[in-house]
This record gives C-alpha cells, sequence and structure tokens, in this order.
RNA sequence: GGUCCCGUCGUCUAGCGGCCUAGGACAUCUGGUUUUCAGCCAGAGAAUCAGGGGUUCGAAUCCCCUCGGGAUCACCA
C-alpha cells in the first residue's frame, strides 16, 4: 500500500503556499492508489518553534480539503504524530547506530568547530567535520560519562558512491567524500531532522517521500542513515520549488506566501488548490479548472514537471474570478456574508447584490468596494454635483411619478428624460450613477435602484 | 567556491524523433455587445524551443560543451 506524508514544522503563521503545493501532489498520490496520507509535525527545533502554528497550520489543511489519514490530531497505528513525543524513539536508534560502528560521539565545542571550518575555507577545502572526536574515542567516552555535553555524528563512509533514484529526476549520483559526518542527536536530546526523518518514515512505513527540491543535496545522507540502519530506503520525488518572479524560492520577503493571507484577500480554497495544482503539472486534456477529487482522479506522479515554476497572483485572481462566477448564488452569498462577517451585513440585501456583482468581482475583498453604497449613503462623490442641481430637479421629478419601482420602468424613464432634455446619454447616467453610488464605476444602475428602492434613492437624490 | 538540479511566448504550460509554418491558458492590445465597470464573443501581437557543436534522411525532442538561473553545504527544517 502506498503510503504518503507530509511533515511540516510549525516555524511560521501559516501553512506556506508551497507546502500546500507539496501536501497536494502527496495527498493526490496516496488517494490516487488507495493509499493513506498522513501528517506529521516535524518540531523538533525549539529555538525556531513558533506557538500556535501547529494548530493553525492542520486547520487550514483540514478545512481546505486536505485530509490526513492519520496526523495528531486523528491519530493512527503509529502514533504519536508529533517529533517531540518520540524522543526515546531517536535516541534509541542514535545508541544503536553507535553500537554498531556507523555513529559516534563528538563533544567538540561550537567555537572549535566554527575554528575549524575558517581554516578550511582558507585553504579553499570543502568544509567537512575533520573527526577529532572518532580519533580520540577513549578520551571523548571518559569525559562524556563525566557529564559531558555530547551530539552523536553520522560516521558517513568513505569513497562510496551513492545512487539517489527519483521518479521524475532520475538517477542521481553523490559520492560520500563530498559528505559531511551529519549530527544526528543533538546536546539538548533532540534529533536534527535528518536522523527523525529516517526513523520516522522507516516506523510509519511511508512508501514514497515527495518532497521539495531543497532536500535532494541531503537525501544522500539519509541513504547512508537507511543503509546504516539495514532498512529500505523509499521511493523518493523530489518536487520543484515555487519561485519569486526573479526566481528565487518563494519567500515571505517578497511574496505573501501563507495560505491564510490569500483567504484574507478574499482567495477561495478550491481555487488555490487548482492554482497549485497547475505548478509543474497540467492536466491531460488540458483543463484549467478542475475540482481536487477530478486532480485526484487523472494525475499521475511521473507528469510532474521538474523545471521550477514562478508563483503568478495574477492568474490566481482570474482563477478565483471563474470560481466566484461559476459559485451558486447562495453559495456565493454565504461566502461574502462570512467574509464580511465583522460587518454584520444584512442578509437579504447581500442577496439581492449577488447578480449583480458575481460576474464583476475576482476576490470576496472585491464585494464591499462595489457595493458599500447599498449599506451606506455616499459621503464623497467622483465627481462634482454642485453645478447639477437643475437636472437633478428634472430626475427627482420624473422618479417621484413611478409607482411600480423595477429597474426596466426605472430605467425606460430615465431614458425618456435624457431624449426630453436632449443631454448625451453617457453623460445623463453617469451623474445619475454617481448620485446614487458616489462612484463612476458600480454595479448595473437601474437594478441596484430597484434594490435601493424608491424612498432611498429619492432621498439621495 | 564545492556538490546537485533546471533552461519552450512576459508568466503557467503542451510537446517524449517526422502530425510543429511550435498548440493552449493568464497577461497585453484591437474590435463587438453596452448606461459605467466587469463578463461574454471575435481577433492580433508575443518563443531563431538559452547558445554552439554533433547523431539522424529528419531534433524543441537523443549526446557533448558553453552560458544562464536555482537549491544546498548548521547541534534549522
Amino acid at each position: 500500500m502506498i503510503r504518503t506524508r507530509i511533515a511540516p514544522s510549525p516555524t511560521g503563521e501559516d501553512v506556506h503556499v508551497g507546502s500546500i503545493a507539496t501536501a497536494l501532489i502527496n495527498y493526490a498520490w496516496a488517494k490516487k492508489n488507495n493509499g493513506r496520507f498522513v501528517i506529521r509535525i516535524e518540531d523538533t527545533d525549539r529555538s525556531r518553534l513558533v506557538p500556535g502554528a501547529e494548530e493553525r497550520m492542520l486547520t487550514t489543511l483540514e478545512s481546505i480539503g486536505i485530509k490526513a489519514d492519520e496526523s495528531p490530531i486523528v491519530g493512527g497505528p503509529y502514533d504519536p504524530y508529533r517529533q517531540s513525543e518520540r524522543l526515546t524513539i531517536y535516541q534509541d536508534y542514535a545508541k544503536k547506530l553507535i553500537d554498531s560502528g556507523k555513529a559516534y560521539y563528538c563533544i567538540c565545542t561550537a567555537e572549535r568547530l566554527a575554528e575549524m571550518r575558517k581554516e578550511q575555507q582558507a585553504k579553499k577545502q570543502i568544509a567537512k567535520y575533520d573527526r577529532h572526536c572518532l580519533k580520540n574515542s577513549e578520551a571523548v567516552k571518559k569525559q562524556i560519562d563525566g557529564g559531558s555535553k555530547y551530539v552523536v555524528r553520522l560516521k558517513v563512509p568513505d569513497d562510496k558512491e551513492i545512487v539517489v533514484e527519483d521518479t521524475i529526476r532520475g538517477r542521481i549520483t553523490f559520492y560520500t567524500k563530498d559528505i559531511d559526518d551529519q549530527v544526528l542527536l543533538k546536546s539538548d536530546g533532540f534529533p536534527t531532522y535528518h536522523l527523525a526523518v529516517v526513523v520516522d518514515d522507516h516506523l510509519m512505513k511511508i512508501t514514497n517521500v515527495i518532497r521539495g527540491e531543497e532536500w535532494l543535496p541531503s537525501t544522500p545522507k539519509h541513504i547512508i542513515l537507511y543503509q546504516s540502519f539495514g532498512w529500505e530506503p523509499p521511493i523518493y520525488t523530489h518536487v520543484s520549488l515555487l519561485r519569486n518572479p526573479d526566481r528565487s524560492k518563494l519567500s515571505k520577503r517578497r511574496n505573501p506566501v501563507w495560505a491564510s493571507w490569500y483567504f484574507s484577500i478574499g482567495i477561495l480554497p478550491e481555487a488555490l488548490l487548482n492554482y497549485l495544482a497547475l505548478m509543474g503539472w497540467s492536466h491531460p486534456k488540458g483543463k484549467e479548472i478542475f475540482s481536487l477529487a477530478e486532480y485526484v482522479e487523472v494525475f499521475d506522479i511521473k507528469d510532474i514537471q521538474t523545471t521550477a515554476p514562478v508563483f503568478d497572483p495574477v492568474k490566481l485572481e482570474w482563477m478565483n474570478g471563474m470560481y466566484i462566477r461559476q459559485s451558486q448564488k447562495s453559495e456565493l452569498k454565504s461566502k461574502i456574508l462570512e467574509f464580511y462577517k465583522d460587518k454584520n451585513l444584512p442578509e437579504d440585501l447581500v442577496e439581492k447584490t449577488i447578480p449583480l456583482i458575481q460576474d464583476r468581482i475576482k476576490k470576496l475583498s472585491d464585494y464591499l468596494p462595489l457595493c458599500e453604497f447599498f449599506f451606506k449613503r455616499p459621503e464623497k462623490f467622483d465627481i462634482d454635483l454642485e453645478d447639477k442641481k437643475e437636472l437633478i430637479n428634472n430626475i427627482r421629478e420624473e422618479l417621484e411619478k413611478i409607482n411600480d419601482w423595477k429597474a426596466s420602468i426605472i430605467g425606460e424613464s430615465m431614458q425618456n428624460l435624457v431624449k426630453k432634455i436632449g443631454i448625451k446619454a453617457g453623460e445623463f447616467f453617469m451623474i445619475l450613477r454617481v448620485i446614487i453610488t458616489g462612484k463612476k464605476i458600480s454595479p448595473p444602475l437601474n437594478e441596484s435602484m430597484e434594490i435601493l428602492g424608491k424612498e432611498e434613492c429619492l432621498k439621495r437624490i
């Protein structure tokens, strides 16, 4: 059975859109193969831990439809799914490695390591641990027995080829001479990512590791670890990183990266997912708009592109507009009410405006700037109305005659007025539009006036 | 700098040796619909397939080199 996982770290505000892209692939591949999709929290770096981040990430993922079969919330057969709760497991496995001579203790201080690296750099050598503690293992042992703090390092074999078989990139060869003796267990007793990821993926029976390209350089270390334990490595797939327009990796410095930011401007989760699915992959039939279920249906991991895509917010907005236009009216109403829940907009009024704006907004946050005049009389006007008093009087007189306050009748009446006074239609309606809405750009005028009602319109005039 | 990955319109991509005078989508521009703005419809421009060598009857597609971009080299993940 295929088992995939994502392993986010709770070190940010929310889920990174790049993580969602990777999660989507992991999720789709598991579901496609009737497998299981796992979420494991990698919280071994206590210094970068952000309070509340874990919960926010998990709820976001859940709410946008990427549901885990096993996670810290729903549990599962390989509990716990939070690395900070698995400490003794890692410590035991580190001990096994020491006992079999595949790893060793190291008590070098940060100062000594910094010094060493400086020298290596000066001599233009590769920065690698010099195995000082491996060579003096007797003395090191004594110091540790005496209470000295230590780390555990992987003993990388000499002069070996390590081959990574990647499903989309093919065979990649690394050489152990280029690989450092990686720290596996930190002096605080926590594992590093490298130990934890290998132990957990093995114990949790993960069959496919699908992760960001940034992990490719450390994959040989993980393979050495699998070999050291005598375990079978998983199948690797390294997907390309989302990029900023300048092609550097997508970062919060240059672009919004948190899912919650996109939702806060009224991007729909379905649209974000759909857009992200198209980063490095395309629908076999060239379709651009499709559901998560359809994505799972047609997805194949072999079709993932290795070129790194630039994240384009403009196309995301276009896609979001498509989703808004395709929404049921009642659904769109609920979304708008939810989006503006702190404004307490009257539901019946919002409902009436939906048909007027569904084609006109691309994201939920476009709604209020366009429709505010329905809820509040305009205070500012896009054009100066001071010298239009006579025209305004004509309009009022004409509108007062209308008994059946319907858009079509209002329109007819205004058209007649235009003919009567011989003004340009465009100019006339622009003035009326500004009187009613305050703005030169608005939803259709007659319909808007119908919704506002005769009394309110006359007051504004 | 070492190691590794990548290179088709501005952007996302199709392409898997002949169907390619390189297709689609976003964006841009033009026209139509129109009481603004959208939407919708029609159309245009935009890629010497990074460059150079091969292989082949034939290359965007295979090989080599160069150039360009990126990732990574921590007791972070």
